[in-house]
DNA sequence: CGTGAAATGCGGAGTTA
DNA sequence: TAACTCCGCATTTCACG
């Protein structure tokens, strides 16, 4: 399937504002909102979306410190990386993590109301897995999605 | 104001599919739909949503390569953090950006289509800010938003 | 464009302090 | 009584074929 300029702006609509309605969709692309509303579903049944996230307020929520968290595993078979995978799922204050190439193997993106949080996630829940051999956690003063992508050289 | 177990439903809810409708979020927290509604609208109001995000299928986009680049700058002036912000902000290719404390200065979420798309990146468009010191990439294999928050002990 | 379904706002009932 | 929370209903608006 080849996306045209309408489905791409529906992407990028749909990205930045994930609640919007298929009329307000409509209104912006300047079609019927049955049109817009064949379009969406089309995107949606052929796989466009892996997911559709709120995000909140951490600081509403009492949550004052977000990390990111560098781990180093000592071993990297297949495994031994699920387990920990797994480890990670079962953790709280986790958001995000990433699976890297190369000197370190995980990026964990923390967040935890007060420092005593952040050390006992780090001390007592993350470092008691057998195969860690490094951990290094730095302060995010500021983090923000951009959604800057491209399709076929269109800035979405 | 203080959130009870029905308001935490809701956060929880949307955090893991942002396009609920409010029948659908109503008959989850086995309470009417215009309760729901106003519980949310209230939610709304008060803040408790950043944002609402649609997350892309990648791959449908011909995007098929992922890195974490890690950024060090020359200098800290808020004046020079500032415009290399507005950079990240032009650029095309950067899903998400952490500003941080420590050695690396800036964690760049990137998404391109291709390694020669990813060297274009490196060297044609961030490279060529002035304070840069240090870049460093390392490919993502996955990365995964778990949204393992938690209120008042109670995991959302 | 039409039909059925959902969102939205309001009055009132039940509860608690 | 005052403050909350909920529900049912009526109206408007929208989704969806």
């Amino acid at each position: 399937m080849k996306l045209d300029q309408k489905d791409i702006q529906i992407l990028r609509l749909l990205q930045n504002n994930a609640r919007l309605s298929n009329k307000e969709l409509a209104a912006e692309l300047n079609i019927a909102p049955s049109t817009c509303h064949e379009r969406l579903k089309k995107l949606t049944q052929e796989g466009y979306f892996k997911e559709f996230n709120a995000d909140l307020n951490l600081k509403k929520l009492g949550i004052n410190i977000e990390v990111l968290v560098a781990v180093r595993l000592k071993r990297h078979e297949r495994e031994i990386v699920n387990s920990f995978i797994k480890k990670l799922k079962s953790l709280d204050g986790i958001i995000r993590f990433y699976h890297l190439a190369g000197d370190t193997d995980f990026m964990l993106h923390v967040a935890v109301e007060n420092s005593n949080s952040l050390r006992s996630f780090i001390m007592d829940e993350l470092a008691n897995f057998s195969y860690i051999d490094h951990i290094e956690s730095s302060i995010i003063y500021h983090s923000e999605c951009l959604h800057n992508l491209s399709y076929n050289n269109v800035i979405l």
